[in-house]
DNA sequence: ATCAGTTGTTTTATGAGTAAAACATCGGTT
DNA sequence: AACCGATGTTTTACTCATAAAACAACTGAT
């Protein structure tokens, strides 16, 4: 059941190294102020010749622009998906991080798995929740400081749990 | 900068596609009693020399063992593998319907998604946390409502969200 | 002007995951 | 016994992402 489901995974227009290559753009900019294919392939520690042949494929969909002189630069659409994808990571790290309190490499190494098969809704309201559950709300306040001492006290089961539903329909509503 | 990590993403042991195999298998155990090469290539909407070449893989690493007769079971290791996909899937997938409130195709695809790549630190925190989330415990509830009455009052950021860190850090503490 | 180093591309090869087609085998009908 | 349908495997081919190596072009130092 839900062949159709788990084939969107492969349909999904951007691939784990489309985005990182993106983003490594994005990033170059940033730092250096220009981004050619040999600074793409020493930030992701992969080939030119690999960096080239993919970059290639991102121009020829247009979501990356080159110079006269070989500079690359992202183009209106390159920018919005890396700026999702960005957000999404940041979230979801923050998320991770702060809330579930995995140290900061895991949270960093998952959310760089995640960043680019969410939904833009699911990013988006993952981002209204973080906001609001690391606010100066009370309410949330007392949750958070609530659910850090249940953790602290750990939790019985062993993981992973065989029937996560009838762990809540038991124990809970 | 973190190349180390993104690479991360190729080194999963599991991928999605041998992560959907398996679960075939452990779902048409529950459903068929028995799972052949020919069931799970059914399940999955593939066809039978893509999921025989995938099988044999599986066998080779001892995930799925065969009988006499060419019926498949999982291996104890695969069954380990299988429980904790499922129950990653199951939490993501309640966390994004139930609390983030996307609608049930939405949080599926996601969850399925993601299931396979999240560690077992990440998916185990996650539990616990929808689980008090959940739970009947008073502050959950109240903090609940509020955040699903503040989704209903529609916060107007233009999503993406340019610099995460920089909502949170100008809006909250 | 030459030589070394950097850069970008292309070609060849690999592995994963898949389809398509050919093939072999088995089981039951007739 | 002959056939049909379902099953499992193998072979060939394709795509994506990568490495490795060969190549061409440009840059800068001497």
């Amino acid at each position: 059941m839900a062949s159709d489901v788990w084939k969107e995974y492969e349909s999904n227009e951007i691939s784990h190294s489309v985005a990182h290559h993106l983003t490594a753009i994005h990033e170059l900019m940033g730092d250096l102020g220009y981004a050619r294919v040999s600074d793409v392939a020493r930030a992701l520690e992969i080939t030119r010749g690999s960096a080239s042949l993919t970059l290639k494929a991102l121009k020829a969909r247009g979501l990356v622009v080159e110079d006269h002189n070989k500079f690359l630069q992202l183009s209106e659409d390159g920018r919005r998906i890396v700026d999702s994808i960005l957000a999404k990571r940041a979230v979801v790290r923050k998320f991770l991080n702060e809330v579930l309190k995995l140290d900061e490499h895991q949270a960093e190494v998952d959310a760089c798995k995640v960043e680019h098969l969410l939904s833009a809704q699911t990013g988006e309201q993952l981002l209204h929740f973080v906001h609001f559950l690391l606010s100066d709300d009370p309410t949330a306040r007392q949750f958070l400081a609530e659910f850090w001492c249940k953790l602290d006290q750990n939790e019985e089961w062993q993981w992973p749990v065989q029937d996560v539903d009838q762990l809540f329909n038991l124990e809970s509503r």
